[in-house]
DNA sequence: GGCGTGTAGGGAAAAGCCCGGG
DNA sequence: ACCCGGGCTTTTCCCTACACGC
């Protein structure tokens, strides 16, 4: 037997596959995936299963007995395949790397998950709303934005959650914990993403400009909020000077103009102003002018 | 700026499927 | 015929990061 093992004969083949092995018991056990033959029943769950070995491995998740113990940390395992994964937490080995981008993974599906990022593959989509996702379980979350459950009641004020994770960020609201410190003005926030959102302030980053005017914006939603003066209707019009707006705000400020009215005033010289955004704008222009004339006065 | 919400991606564990050696 | 061990694959859960929008 031995030496036909060495020498790579296997003389057993499976009549519909063509699969052959070094046992007939071999070829008994492979045969039963085409027969879909599977004595080995668990009582616990009625599962089958085709062989004995997967039935008590099987067995264990009912029973708990994890026999296989980590030496580092003394975590038991049912399996040892799943204790050598484990190991390489403690190890930091990553023998997985995607071809792409060369970045290393403990687990093979960790790193076929990986690869679907450079992909772009989404094979699941939800029935409801033809949305696709990379993942089943990404798709499953998915579809609880559907059925608007909320499975993670606040036990401080009632509100509920669809997941733990924003229940937890929620209740910083009632510890008052603001952790993260924004490193350039030492500003308090309760969201790393948030001391994000606030330094593009400091950075001066716009990545958001826009087609028709070329003005840049921090945020993508002031962008859009800009972008309704271009697209919007101007609907309404001045009949003195035939000037449209997209707000009835802008337009009754504007009508001031026409009318004389004007109500905004500055302490310092006692000019008016028919609207409160030319007085803004005169006040700058004073200070600036008085700034650039106290910087020409000679120092004494 | 604050905060609720939705999505993407990584880490880790668990379980199913299948095969080889003895 | 059976036992045992192990590799490969798939599934599941958890967590964090981050973007969006009000």
């Amino acid at each position: 037997m031995h030496e036909r093992i060495h020498r790579n004969e296997k003389p057993f083949s499976c009549l519909k596959c063509g699969r052959s092995f070094y046992h007939k018991s071999h070829l008994i056990v492979h045969q039963r995936f085409h027969t879909g033959e599977k004595p080995f029943l668990c009582s616990g769950c009625g599962k089958c299963f085709s062989q004995k070995s997967d039935f008590v491995k099987h067995q264990r998740s009912h029973t708990g007995v994890k026999p296989f113990s980590c030496l580092e940390c003394g975590k038991c395992f049912t399996r040892t395949s799943h204790l050598i994964e484990h190991e390489r937490t403690h190890t930091g080995e990553k023998p997985f790397s995607c071809p792409e981008c060369g970045k290393c993974f403990k687990q093979k599906s960790d790193a076929v998950k990986h690869r679907r990022t450079h992909t772009g593959l989404k094979p699941y989509s939800c029935s409801e709303c033809a949305k696709c996702f990379a993942r089943k379980s990404h798709l499953l979350e998915h579809r609880i934005t559907h059925t608007a459950e909320k499975p993670f009641p606040c036990s401080e004020c009632g509100k509920c959650f669809i997941r733990k994770s924003h229940l937890i960020e929620h209740q910083i609201n009632h510890t008052g914990e603001n952790t993260f410190l924004c490193p350039l003005c030492g500003k308090c926030f309760s969201r790393k993403s948030e001391v994000v959102k606030h330094q593009r302030m400091h950075t001066g980053v716009k990545r958001f400009s826009c087609a028709e005017c070329g003005k840049s914006f921090t945020r993508r939603s002031t962008l859009d909020k800009h972008m309704k003066n271009h697209t919007q209707e101007k609907i309404f019009s001045c009949s003195e000077c035939g000037k449209c707006f997209t707000r009835k705000w802008y337009f009754v400020e504007h009508q001031k103009s026409h009318t004389g009215e004007k109500p905004f005033s500055y302490s310092e010289c006692g000019k008016c102003f028919s609207l409160k955004a030319t007085l803004a704008q005169h006040k700058k222009r004073m200070h600036v002018n008085i700034q650039t004339v106290e910087n020409l006065l000679p120092q004494i």
